[in-house]
RNA sequence: GGUGGGUUCGUAUAGCGGCAAUUACGGCGGACUGUAAAUCCGCUGACCUAACGGUCUACAUUGGUUCGAGUCCAAUACCCACCA
């Protein structure tokens, strides 16, 4: 099965520039191809994770892929899926986010395979040097506002109460150029990004198209949408981010696992690697037993595999084994300091838990799994309180050094699954 | 510029002068289950108390009337509608 043929029976195409001549060039010999990442923050999150596991597709097919960090295009701010206009970053903010993306975009692709190792640019590096007069003979020139003011992403600006600065108007000729420099320089004959991308990808490609007179292509994957309108990748906590210290890879695993049930097979297709007949024969399974949601736990142990690596997967499918597995019995400590290492975890003195020890009520504001007193008490007389995961609704409970477990921790909880420890010092 | 209507707890809404203030959604907790969905129950301004209960801060802003004001009056700001 080629490439393209893959990407579509996984849903992953939303839009392409020319699908039969790309099909036909993808099979004659590899193509170099790109997918750019802005710097809008000092992590990349699961939301960017679908350019980064497509480009290891093409990867793996024998294409080469080019990772670009948006060094300059971070600077402007890309209106595409924007209702508002943006803040600029500042230049230490954006320098400090670009070289923390870097190091994730690193992770998803090989880069030194023998055959068609993966690179890594910043458009920074092109687009500063460039003197603003050049670039508006240059690249301005083959550019009609009418067209510009055509486009989804300026449109929706234009009607919409906020407007559009000139300087994100301007964004798409910066792109374009990234993709005309890319193909000129390292012959750059794809781009691929989300379907939010596709007017800045055919502005890419028409700018090539003009000056060089050599066909390029532009390839679009969907934007994913959740059933409840909400956004993917955001929870109550904010964003899932790729970055270990931002998002650990406990809750990297555990969002995936609380995949609803409609997206999963959808979401197996389009962030795992698994092939297509291994993806059937879980969807199968789980549409017999939904029960035992092996294909929630198939999708986190892959893409939790593919970001953070295999051992680490290995740790968080343990710990929520534990997490969810019921009682402490029998654990060891070994097994049990790697929970600690998932969840958040406070000091407390061991004096304090001496004798009667310290109320419960007052542990949990000291766990942080209560802000105050008064709402722990709350909680714990609505039966929402584990010590050690065993429910309490005594509120005068004592938490004394006879609750600790192996001389050190205490588990605390609340509610299903959240859970904090406090470590005696 | 003129006339009328509005501004309440995350959001949306109710509130003939005694109100920490209705209802819905959301959020948190519980039951059922599959770490789901749907459903059902409890909590939801903050803080203190084992508890009865207490303290503080709140209905755009400022000032007034009143024992008492989200509620009445006045000015200011912002929003909406109609007219020009």
């Amino acid at each position: 099965m080629n490439i393209i043929d893959d990407l579509r029976a996984r849903g992953l195409v939303a839009d392409c520039t020319d699908g039969e001549g790309l099909a036909a060039r993808l099979a004659q010999k590899p193509v170099t191809l790109y997918c750019g990442f802005d710097p809008t923050g000092d992590s990349l999150h699961v939301g960017h994770l679908m350019g980064q596991v497509t480009m290891r597709r093409f990867q793996l097919a024998g294409h080469h892929p080019v990772a670009l960090a948006g060094g300059a295009t971070g600077m402007i701010g890309d209106p595409s899926g924007k209702s508002a206009e943006r803040n600029l970053l500042t230049r230490e903010q954006l320098a400090h986010n670009v070289s923390c993306i870097k190091r994730q975009l690193a992770r998803l692709l090989d880069f030194d395979c023998a055959g068609n190792p993966a690179r890594l640019v910043d458009n920074a590096d092109w687009t500063a040097p460039l003197s603003y007069l050049d670039f508006l003979r240059d690249v301005g020139k083959h550019f009609s506002v009418n067209m510009m003011v055509a486009k989804d992403s300026v449109r929706s600006r234009m009607e919409g109460d906020n407007g559009i600065s000139y300087t994100e108007f301007s964004y798409m000729l910066l792109q374009a150029h990234d993709f005309y420099h890319l193909r000129r320089t390292c012959d750059c004959e794809l781009q691929i990004g989300g379907s939010d991308q596709w007017g800045n990808i055919t502005a890419g490609t028409d700018l090539i198209r003009k000056k060089l007179g050599v066909p390029a292509w532009g390839l679009t994957f969907p934007l994913i949408t959740k059933s409840d309108g909400t956004k993917f990748g955001k929870t109550e906590g904010g964003a899932v981010w790729l970055d270990p210290q931002k998002t650990s890879p406990y809750r990297f695993y555990q969002f995936f696992v609380n995949t609803e049930d409609s997206m999963v097979v959808q979401y197996l297709n389009k962030f795992t690697l698994l092939p297509l007949d291994q993806i059937a024969a879980l969807a199968a399974e789980f549409a017999a037993n939904p029960g035992a949601r092996a294909a929630q736990k198939a999708l986190a142990r892959e893409v939790t595999a593919l970001v953070h690596g295999k051992s680490a997967a290995d740790d968080a499918i343990r710990a929520s084994e534990i997490m969810f597995g019921g009682g402490l019995e029998g654990i060891s400590e070994a097994l049990f300091n790697d929970v600690v290492g998932e969840v958040p975890t406070k000091p407390v003195e061991k004096a304090k838990l001496e004798a009667s020890g310290t109320v419960l009520t007052e542990a949990l504001v000291l766990a942080g799994l209560a802000q105050s007193k008064g709402q722990a008490r709350k909680d714990i007389e609505a039966g929402g309180v584990y010590l050690n995961n065993q429910r309490v609704t005594d509120v005068a409970r004592g938490v004394t050094v006879n609750d600790l477990l192996f001389g050190k921790h205490i588990l605390l909880r609340k509610g299903k699954r959240t859970y904090a420890v406090l470590s005696a010092r």
